[in-house]
DNA sequence: AGGCAACATAACGTTTACGTCATCTAATTG
DNA sequence: CAATTAGATGACGTAAACGTTATGTTGCCT
């Protein structure tokens, strides 16, 4: 079907189609969120790779860290199939809901706020002329 | 009628007030968001420059940069750009509030992925015993 | 063979918002 | 008067997320 799934990419190749600069790129590898396969000593990128990229770019874009989206990165991969990693991988993913739920709260209050310094500041300058 | 407007502050007694830091403080001055009188070498605030500091932790908290910031505070100066001043805020606040409401779609959908995991994770530990 | 284009690593530079010394000085206190 | 205490630079440290050289290696084309 999709011959996508069988290409493979180059640094720069996946950084063009991404909109990326490789140096980004080799730099998110450095932090543990990507680990492409090699030929010789050059990275080569499958499909699974630019979906994992493509995941990275959406959440930054939406204000995670790469420390958060390596947590949040980490909760999905292998995880193991055994009882205890199972039951680790529970409790992580528990925390970080709670620990997301409280960023939630706290960006409603914030966006709140925001609107109402937006509705005074409409009106002051409705007002005034 | 407040004899607040007539005290005057220390960096330090400043800083404990608002609960920042003295050092905190002082860099605001060096990036030019507040410029208080001295007495010798000793920095004194008195109770604008109190006010500003608010003004500046108060946006800090929203979420603007003390660039930013600065860029409000130099429009006030001029007494009469009142009106530009308003709409730069206005601006500005849209901007914070437009990325944060992606914030919040993105914690949203984020969140709806943990609970699906959460609950799959719970299926296989109730199942496998 | 020669040479460019693309890949790689290493390492220093950049911005933001301060923290953390290290030193110095002025003023208060026992 | 000596010792604290406060306040003032100044300079280096830090974390995040890369940008920017610098330098080296390799594969492919003519």
């Amino acid at each position: 079907m999709s011959d996508d799934r069988d290409r493979l990419y180059t640094v720069t190749e996946l950084a063009d189609r991404l909109g990326v600069t490789a140096r980004a790129i080799r730099f998110y590898e450095t932090k543990g969120l990507l680990s492409p396969r090699r030929a010789g000593s050059t990275r080569v990128y499958n499909y699974r790779d630019r979906a994992r990229l493509q995941l990275i770019l959406r959440s930054k874009k939406l204000g995670f860290s790469l420390a958060d989206i390596r947590e949040y990165l980490d909760l999905y991969d292998p995880a193991g199939g055994q009882r205890e990693q199972q039951q680790l991988l529970l409790r992580k993913v528990r925390d970080r809901i709670e620990s997301l739920q409280q960023q939630q709260e706290a960006l409603d209050s914030t966006l709140s706020e925001l609107r109402e310094i937006e509705a005074s500041a409409c009106r002051s300058l409705q007002q005034r002329k």
